[in-house]
DNA sequence: ACTTAAACGGAGAGATTTTCTCCGTCTTTG
DNA sequence: CAAAGACGGAGAAAATCTCTCCGTTTAAGT
């Protein structure tokens, strides 16, 4: 693959990675193409239809977040520390959230099952050891897990993004919400079970849902 | 004015804190009058434009914001309960959320500086009882308060949305995140200081971000 | 340097979506 | 039960989005 086709679609994927998080994945294609700051003919040249640029998307996405958990793992021996670092890398990357916003428009094929897998296995274990040490909270699961950090992570609505243009402000708020998972901490969390991965999936893979920004019409 | 007229009003406004909330602030007005189940004369007959639209909901929102913070200043001595009762509150009515989302988007005449004014007052009698009774850390601000409603009580996207169809997993993660900010938890909050409310302010109304959604174009 | 194969940007046709008005029908209220 | 007013929805006009085609530029090998 020639160098600048190569950094082509790096920045259609990291373009696409925002626009999606910010608009939902029926965003136009047309945003991407802009936020790229490529012509509309080198997006569809490489991804022939929207379903070929998110499957890229969430497969690379997938694939940085086992990364970043396996190094968080390795390069922190306190367990909690370790999460915690994972949870930021994972902010930075806007990884999270763009995976959840995707995840429902795929249909999930051998591959992509495999890359989730690993990524899923490697986040898994760094809950279960902080778990294990004691320095998490038993009622969290890796779904709460998960959602909060989309949550922390995801831009802020309209102008309030400009707030946070360099992240200070998502980690510092991911700071305080991790501060609620320590086992000590406040008050019981208002009912419910620990929400598990598979809920997750379960949930955003869900038939019937129309409109993926969640209007029903 | 009419009692079905009434009935219209608030069903659009309702549709209308909803649609914004998920879509933004330029989400299509037809969307609205989908989610309201009305007629597009109706709406337009009563709101001439998307910005009246806007004016009045907020408008309504900042009122019913102000009243739930001194609801639960009167119902609870404790001066974090009073405040987790009304994040509570701020988030089953989607309050936070959508006065964010739209603040931007208007010209604050002085109608909206006073009911916005009662509104800061009331919430920040709430942070500032919990502060002095020692129940809350130093370092939080109303920016952070504000802003982790805002993000905890955000519409999850995507299908996700459909897990928390009763908004129980938000009353859940409100509580973790509340836990987060009770004095002696955790780490530090990851560098930088309290947010204020100006601030948030600030950021909202700043000029030169074309699109609402925070995508630039 | 030069050739060639490949990638690039952007104009723009066609399809889709969104805005907003007009009007015939139905509802409230006195 | 009459009149004033509200309602829903069809649809015209405008805006946006999708996707293709093609002349120009760029990278890589000789």
């Amino acid at each position: 693959m020639r160098a600048d086709a190569e950094r082509s679609r790096r920045r259609i994927l990291d373009a696409a990675c925002e626009v999606f998080l910010e608009r939902g994945p029926d965003a136009p294609l047309d945003a991407v193409v802009r936020r790229a700051g490529v012509g509309p003919g080198t997006l569809y040249r490489r991804f022939p239809d929207r379903t070929a640029l998110v499957r890229a998307l969430v497969t690379d996405l997938l694939a940085r977040l086992a990364e970043a958990a396996g190094q968080a793992r390795a390069a922190e021996p306190d367990p909690f520390r370790a999460l915690r670092r994972f949870a930021h890398a994972a902010a930075d990357l806007r990884m999270g959230a763009a995976i959840v916003v995707l995840l429902e428009r795929l249909v999930v094929d051998a591959d992509l099952v495999a890359v989730r897998s690993r990524a899923v296995a490697e986040v898994e274990a760094l809950l279960r050891a902080a778990q294990d040490a004691g320095q998490l909270r038993a009622d969290v699961g890796m779904g709460d897990l998960v959602l909060l950090c989309v949550r922390v992570s995801r831009p802020l609505p309209g102008g309030l993004a400009a707030l946070d243009a360099d992240g200070t402000l998502v980690h510092r708020h991911l700071d305080l919400a991790l501060a609620g998972l320590r086992p000590g901490a406040g008050d019981g969390a208002g009912g419910a079970e620990p929400l598990s991965f598979e809920q997750l999936i379960a949930a955003a893979g869900r038939p019937g849902e129309p409109s993926p920004t969640g209007v029903a019409e």
